[in-house]
RNA sequence: GGAGGAUUCGCAUAGUGGCCUAGUGCGCACGAUUGGAAAUCGUGUUGGGUGUUAAAACCCUCGGGGGUUCAAAUCCCCCAUCCUCCGCCA
């Protein structure tokens, strides 16, 4: 939820926002309205209590036919307080619904446009000129005896895999190495439930607009998580945090869901898409003054381990039009992928500002001691899908694959070599 | 799945219809005392909303929601969470 403050004072900042996101700028009006009948709802359901309080008092203390008179008259005054009451609450409800129905206000430094609006604000690294045709990740997969599609679908359907005895090793030392960078950065490393409660989920945005990629459990009315970042948002709610020592700091290891749902004949080939995958997200709450600071920590650290994983990747500034409902702003890395001739995200950073605080309630005390909302970001560790960069960038003409130096020790291996 | 118990201001507790504007202890903050400290004494100490330039004032908040009543922490109903036990399953 946006700041209701700032849109009483700057309405046309809100408009400007939705407007280049390519979104209806009517929801800021019904919001605007909305608010002003929640003021007055609430205004006039006070006034009544107050006197209904006082008088409640008087009729303590009255006697017989004097307090027959009053009880009358208690009577009446209930019953306008009841329906105030129930003004009030429903013009709560308004609101609160017209509030959540608004995505976050855009950063003002965020390109503006759709999804191909993006700025490439970095290249780094060269995508290398192979002297042999290189295997897509699946073939080498394959052959590595490192993945099995075939498989997973007869399982699971599509879009589901098997992670096979060097596949899974690897993705355990890729996790095990992000994990570890993240703990030395001064992340809390976190096992989170994958399942959550629908507020939960939709505090952190997820409900609205992208509702349909969400798994749901129907008999337990709970959702599986599409990334960490939901339960680590959930992790403080309703709290209070001290964030006297400086921003809290996160890293959650699970596994994410995706119906993947729209995406119908998308990257079917193998791991690029898929339902489930495995990641580490890092997560950070900070007092909103410096999560723009914040924001590019985390796409440092980001950085960081895609430099220990030696591929060649590009960073861009995501389009208003592509930011999710959370987001303000939105940092992508893409990873080169040869036998695509393309770059592919491997890491997204999301500014959400006050945006899911506000939704999930939770805030810290700001130097006076008053609770004020805070700010929540969120970025990728690693995930199943630096797997495909990995291989593909680091296999040699007889289908084996260098292993990149800093993944070395935990794997305990340099070179994955074919199986047959 | 069943039975019982619990949920009150950061923590611990008191509170069985109007004197609860929620008491007390601990903790915490500030002050007094002191050469300084401990002890002691005093004052303050949930969060949200309406309102205001700011304040004042007012309203809500005893796990959540609904109900009874002129009036609910207190009575009734539903739900959530936690604990104990029984059953079932892994």
């Amino acid at each position: 939820m946006i700041d209701l403050k700032v849109l009483r004072e700057d309405p046309e900042a809100v408009r400007a926002s939705q407007r280049a996101r390519g979104e209806d700028g009517g929801a800021v009006d019904a919001l605007l309205s909305a608010d002003e009948r929640r003021r007055s709802a609430v205004s006039r359901a006070d006034t009544l209590r107050a006197e209904q309080k006082q008088f409640g008092k008087q009729v303590g203390k009255a006697r017989g036919e004097e307090r027959d008179a009053l009880l009358a008259k208690g009577k009446e005054l209930a019953a306008e307080v009841k329906a105030a009451e129930a003004e009030q609450s429903e013009a709560e409800k308004e609101l609160d619904q017209a509030h959540r129905a608004l995505p976050n206000l855009v950063d003002t430094a965020a390109p503006v446009g759709g999804e191909d609006d993006y700025t490439v604000l970095e290249h780094v690294g060269t995508p290398r000129e192979f002297d042999f045709t290189p295997l897509d990740h699946l073939d080498l997969g394959v052959r590595l005896g490192a993945l099995d599609m075939e498989r997973g679908a007869k399982v699971s359907g599509s879009r589901f895999y098997f992670l096979t005895g060097i596949g899974a090793r690897l993705q355990l030392a890729l996790l095990n190495l992000a994990a570890a960078q993240a703990t030395e950065a001064g992340y809390s490393l976190m096992v989170p439930p994958v399942l959550v409660r629908p507020e939960i989920m939709a505090g952190t945005g997820f409900l609205g607009a992208h509702a349909s990629e969400i798994y749901r459990l129907e008999e337990d009315d709970l959702y599986l998580v599409g990334t960490s970042e939901v339960p680590l948002a959930g992790y403080h709610a309703d709290e209070i945090l001290d964030l006297s020592a400086g921003p809290r700091r996160y890293a959650g290891w699970s596994t994410c869901f995706r119906r993947e749902a729209g995406s119908y004949g998308k990257d079917t080939r193998g791991i690029i898409r898929v339902h489930q995958f495995d990641k580490i997200e890092l997560f950070t709450y900070c007092a909103p003054a410096d999560a723009a600071a914040e924001h590019q920590r985390l796409l440092a650290w980001e950085k960081e381990l895609l430099a220990k994983i030696e591929v060649p990747y590009r960073v861009i500034d995501t389009a208003t039009g592509d930011l999710g409902t959370s987001a303000a702003r939105k940092f992508d890395t893409e990873a080169w992928v040869p036998t695509q001739q393309s770059y592919r995200e491997l890491t997204s950073t999301s500014n959400c500002t006050t945006f899911q605080a506000r939704r999930l309630n939770i805030r810290y005390r700001d130097e006076n001691g008053k609770p004020q909302v805070v700010a929540t970001l969120n970025g990728t560790g690693a995930t199943t899908r630096w797997l495909v960069a990995i291989l593909e960038n680091h296999q040699q003409a007889d289908g084996s694959v260098v292993v990149p130096a800093a993944l070395r020790p935990y794997l305990g291996l340099e070179v994955i070599e074919p199986i047959a």
